[in-house]
DNA sequence: CGTCGCGTTGATCACGGTCAATATAGGTGG
DNA sequence: CCACCTATATTGACCGTGATCAACGCGACG
């Protein structure tokens, strides 16, 4: 990449490179590379072997785990500035997946591990990085082993209205009221939640009725009173 | 503790301390401390702050979620040699229970953390097993999301069989014949698998008169054929 | 011997899945 | 620019898995 073109970057103090040494981003430039993916393209797989490590610069990655007999669950969703790869393995356990199109920084695997070896700080953000996810991990694992689809599609509307904010330009929020797009399909919603894409369809309709939420287009919801979706995310 | 005793603890192979140099055992060692927790008994919590680490000795320690209204997940299950604690964070999101009779060496937060930021080897091995922890929550994530109930029960029985061997006592394996007792009661069982003790009670009755399990008690599993079983954790 | 916690079994119900038809939107070529 | 086509989304009718409610068995312990 260009010289000191991490200097710039649109994520450079949101990513894992937010608080690198001077002298450590210009190494990090060294072995950056820009990459553009459209939307459905795959980005890794099981069964191929992994060759860099990359930090989200826009767009929406699915990670999915799927079954011999084609069922299939998410098991994450990273947005802008999140971090993808599995530090020091040779394979990942899922497919990863733009959900959208994705503007990805890459890092060659090899370059990247020498800079975690070498500086502290990057472990330390890595861990600290991997303990989030572990954490929101547990917090999906309570989602899918005990809410109703009413509380799912709730609890997904509220993440991806607050992920989803701040980032995508079209996003827009003023007091409770907030406007955002679904950056996946209701096919993916549905393999989010542990759903069928018929009862997502389904509570999404429900939620239209009941005032809870707007849509225009297929795609963008609009949720007047958030604290009021939010009070669907548990109980009935 | 007294001096040298990590030297002949039983899980120092396996542990974090694991490749610990000399150095490192004897620091390691100046802050640890046993404590043995009776089963049912609570570790930690969301309302409390924390203020240590530990490793289990022995036993199994379950990590649960709550909903307001009572619903429980279970979130992990960590047994002998798993590590317990969230590094630098003040508090942890979920409840920790000991499931059985639990032995822990507990090390204080302090002297814990200046160790892992004097010792570059400490950070690495929690970075991995954080991942290796990462890992087996979004398999779990499949498991609530996708399997069937008779999916999930004999994904358990495996998982327990496959951990719990070479750690309990009582645990036997020859070739696919395995034998091994149950950590947890079955509305533990339930709220692991995202189900009702009823159902949990119902799969394990069901896979009793169909031959791939037998019960000693109600605690004690013998499962004749570990391939059989492992065919019942996906597809009909 | 009675109580309490845990586990099993049965009868019924309802949430969400399945199968099927229809609607809508986005994209392409005439 | 519109007609057409295919993806994606919605809606309806029906069904089945697992939840719910309830009774009972069993063993540990005072």
């Amino acid at each position: 990449m260009t010289p000191n073109a991490c200097q710039s970057c649109a994520i450079r103090h949101k990513a894992l490179c937010r608080e690198l040494l001077p002298e450590e981003l210009v190494h990090l430039n060294s072995i950056a590379r820009k990459r553009t993916i459209h939307a459905g393209q795959q980005i890794a797989s099981p069964v191929d072997t992994l060759v860099s490590y990359a930090n989200i610069i826009s767009g929406v990655v699915k990670l999915s785990k799927v079954l011999p007999d084609g069922r299939a669950q998410i098991v994450g969703l990273q947005f802008v500035s999140d971090f993808l790869g599995r530090p020091f393995k040779k394979k990942c356990t899922y497919f990863a997946q733009a959900a959208t199109e994705v503007e990805l920084c890459t890092f060659s695997k090899n370059g990247f591990e020498k800079m975690i070896l070498k500086y502290p700080g990057m472990k330390h953000r890595l861990l600290d990085h991997t303990l989030d996810e572990l954490d929101a991990a547990q917090e999906w694992m309570l989602l899918l082993g005990r809410k109703t689809a009413r509380e799912k599609l709730a609890s997904f509307l509220c993440m991806v209205g607050k992920r989803g904010v701040n980032q995508s330009c079209s996003a827009t929020t003023t007091l409770n009221f907030t406007r955002f797009d679904l950056p996946l399909t209701r096919a993916d919603i549905a393999d989010f939640l542990g759903l069928t894409t018929e009862t997502v369809s389904r509570q999404i309709s429900k939620f239209k009725t009941e005032g809870l939420i707007r849509l225009e287009g297929s795609r963008t919801i609009v949720v007047p009173n958030m604290r009021m979706l939010e009070t669907a995310t548990t109980d009935a």
